[in-house]
RNA sequence: GCCCCCAUAGUUUAACGGAUAGAACAGUGGUUUCCUAAACCGUAGAUCGAGGUUCGAUUCCUCGUGGGGGCGCCA
């Protein structure tokens, strides 16, 4: 083999998807066949400043100091030994960074390698593919959707869909609230106003909701009602027939309204198995937590302490209360061993708010202790949380009257704003498109205030700045695909077809847009890493800037044939980067806006 | 009382222990015979306080201040 074979080689063989994992690979085989480096030395390659470089190996300096080295002699002897290639440029910076800047043949070839769905999905595809189980939206049954119930369904399908386009099997579950204290109250409320379902008018579940309000009050103000209707939960629990039909009928008038939801989130769980699927499986876990004394009795309740917690040591957690009842602690340790042994999952991702992580601590060493007892192997479980949505009054979002917002009235009122916007810009459409085009901005918009920050974060709900033109929105992003569906009307092409160019990214604004495609890539990974959708937000509003920006500057319509051909090639990779984000975020796209 | 989370420009926020802390909105100044100006380009402005670890701290540790949340039969 001669030389320029190899070379050859070199150069087609690194262009990879995360060009960062080329240079990691490439600096760790060089370093592992010198003797200035040790085995498994990390270079820690970063996505760099742009005035720095494309990407940066930070490693040499903590290295070096523990090796008692100087950074910049060892970065230099690390350059030294790097083969030679044209694909990159490398330079030492600073206290001993070493840049990596990519060459035009870099990029014009990395464009041109990912050209499609397919081949970024193939190049994204994780090498241990995990059957997770995402456990989001769980509503409660006999109350409608309110705001409280959007951050899991739309963090928990973002997650879902990232996870799934990465290669991992993805078991989507309901876990419905169908069989809690809510069901006693409900059922004393309908005894006692001696209420018959099938007579509730067309807004059942408006009616059962309001029931169970008035339900609770009696409960409040008489501790008798409170002890009837618990009474009615433990019938329930234990199979009264009356009760169970009551149950059923209202657990129907429930997922219908949930399923319109849904349907408008374009969100489909492949099981909808709610605490009331794990009724006859909540006696094995008493039986078995008792033998492996990891539970005790206390004041007549079951209840687990970790005694090797600083806290839940003291603080319980309860699985079975003093009456008998089970609870959702009960009903959420049968649900990880069905889910282990029956799908076979490795890994659970929970999604809910912030305020049950002491609750999934406490879950997930009792399992942990539990599995441990049985020698079964423990599925990674993690607790994705969210913060709380926020009011004007910075307070937990309510309507004026105190009630929580339904989450129906919310998504009508921003395709309602939509649409406003839609008939401002383009009066003269046809009234199924100005709802076509406002169902997907209006809901975009919810979805991507939800998404764009830090999920830990609280956020204060503003509908000017969701559906604003400009900044980190939803609508701006979807401006930006349906101005490149534009370009390829005007040039009597598609985004699809087979575009490719001889010519590399050359003018600035063509350099910086190709640049941000490359680290597609390791803003998905970072997502998927944290559990974060965050991450990707803000990248595909990077892109969407330098896009706009390279809009402005480079005219794609010029005579030169071959900066034409980059230009379309740039705006339909692009196109296909944004389109790939959106999609996992749950943003429905528009050819125009 | 115990514990957890948070604190970055006027406001909303980004930053996997790395270089001069990055944006957006609101200010302010500009760009349109040109593929959607719902856009783009300038400009000004920030790490709660005090210690510590580190070659390097918004990030890690300790203490303090301020805000939010959780702690026995709700989920």
């Amino acid at each position: 083999m001669t030389l320029s074979v190899i070379m050859l080689g070199y150069r087609t063989m690194f262009i990879e998807f995360d060009p960062s994992e080329s240079i990691d690979r490439i600096i760790r085989e060089t370093t592992a066949k010198s003797n200035d480096f040790e085995v498994g030395f990390n270079p820690q390659v970063r996505p760099a400043d742009e005035r720095f470089g494309d990407f940066q190996a930070n490693g040499i300096l903590p290295y070096a100091k523990k090796a008692g080295l100087n950074p910049r002699e060892l970065a230099q002897k690390l350059i030294d030994l790097l083969p030679h290639s044209d694909l990159w440029e490398t330079d030492i910076a600073g206290p001993g960074f070493i840049n990596f800047k990519l060459s035009s043949s870099f990029f014009k070839q990395w464009i041109d390698k990912f050209h499609d769905i397919n081949s970024i999905k193939n190049a994204i595809q994780v090498e241990n593919q995990q059957k997770i189980v995402v456990d989001f939206s769980s509503p409660n049954t006999a109350k409608q959707m309110h705001v409280g119930h959007i951050r899991s369904t739309i963090i928990g399908e973002s997650l879902a869909r990232l996870l799934g386009f990465m290669g991992h099997e993805i078991i989507r579950d309901n876990h419905l609230g169908d069989w809690g204290t809510q069901f006693g109250i409900l059922l004393f409320a309908i005894k006692k106003e001696n209420i018959s379902l099938s007579e509730l008018g067309n807004d059942p579940i408006a009616k059962l909701e309001n029931l169970y309000r008035q339900g609770n009050n009696w409960v409040k103000d008489d501790e008798d009602n409170l002890i009837q209707a618990r009474g009615e939960l433990v019938k329930l629990q234990n199979g009264d027939p009356e009760n169970l039909d009551l149950w059923q009928k209202i657990k129907d008038i429930s997922m219908d309204s949930f399923l319109s939801i849904y349907e408008m989130l374009g969100v489909q769980f492949d099981h909808s198995l709610g605490e009331s699927f794990y009724r006859d499986k909540v006696e094995l876990i008493y039986e078995q937590l008792l033998a492996h004394k990891i539970c005790e009795e206390n004041d007549g309740a079951l209840v687990v302490f970790h005694p090797d917690h600083k806290r839940f040591s003291k603080q319980p957690f309860i699985i079975r209360k003093s009456d008998g009842a089970s609870n959702y602690a009960t009903t959420d340790l049968a649900t990880v061993a069905f889910r282990k042994n029956e799908w076979q999952s490795n890994q659970i991702i929970y999604v809910t708010d912030g305020r049950q992580r002491d609750h999934f601590e406490q879950l997930f060493m009792t399992v942990q202790k539990w599995f441990s007892a049985e020698k079964n192997a423990c599925p990674l479980l993690k607790h994705v949380w969210f913060g709380t949505i926020l009011g004007d009054d910075n307070k937990a979002i309510k309507t004026r009257d105190g009630e929580p917002v339904k989450l129906i009235d919310l998504l009508s009122e921003s395709i309602e704003r939509a649409k406003k916007m839609v008939i401002e810009k383009k009066p003269d459409l046809e009234g199924s498109e100005i709802l076509r085009r406002a169902k997907i901005i209006g809901l975009g918009a919810v979805r991507y205030a939800d998404l764009s920050q830090d999920r830990t974060l609280d956020y204060v709900f503003s509908w000017e700045k969701m559906l604003a033109m400009q900044g980190n929105t939803a609508p701006y992003l979807q401006y930006a695909v349906a101005r490149i569906h534009s370009i390829f009307r005007k040039i009597e092409s598609k985004p699809n077809q087979h575009h490719s160019t001889e010519y590399p990214p050359t003018t600035d604004s063509e350099k910086k847009l190709a640049r941000k495609l490359l680290f597609f890539s390791g803003a998905l990974k970072q997502t998927a890493k944290e559990l974060k959708p965050h991450f990707l937000g803000t990248y595909l509003y990077e892109l969407a800037t330098e896009f706009s920006s390279f809009y402005n500057q480079s005219k794609v319509m010029v005579e030169e044939k071959e900066i034409k051909s980059l230009r379309i090639l740039l705006c339909a990779r692009t196109l296909t980067v944004l389109e790939i984000g959106l999609n996992i975020l749950g943003i429905d796209t528009l050819e125009e806006m």
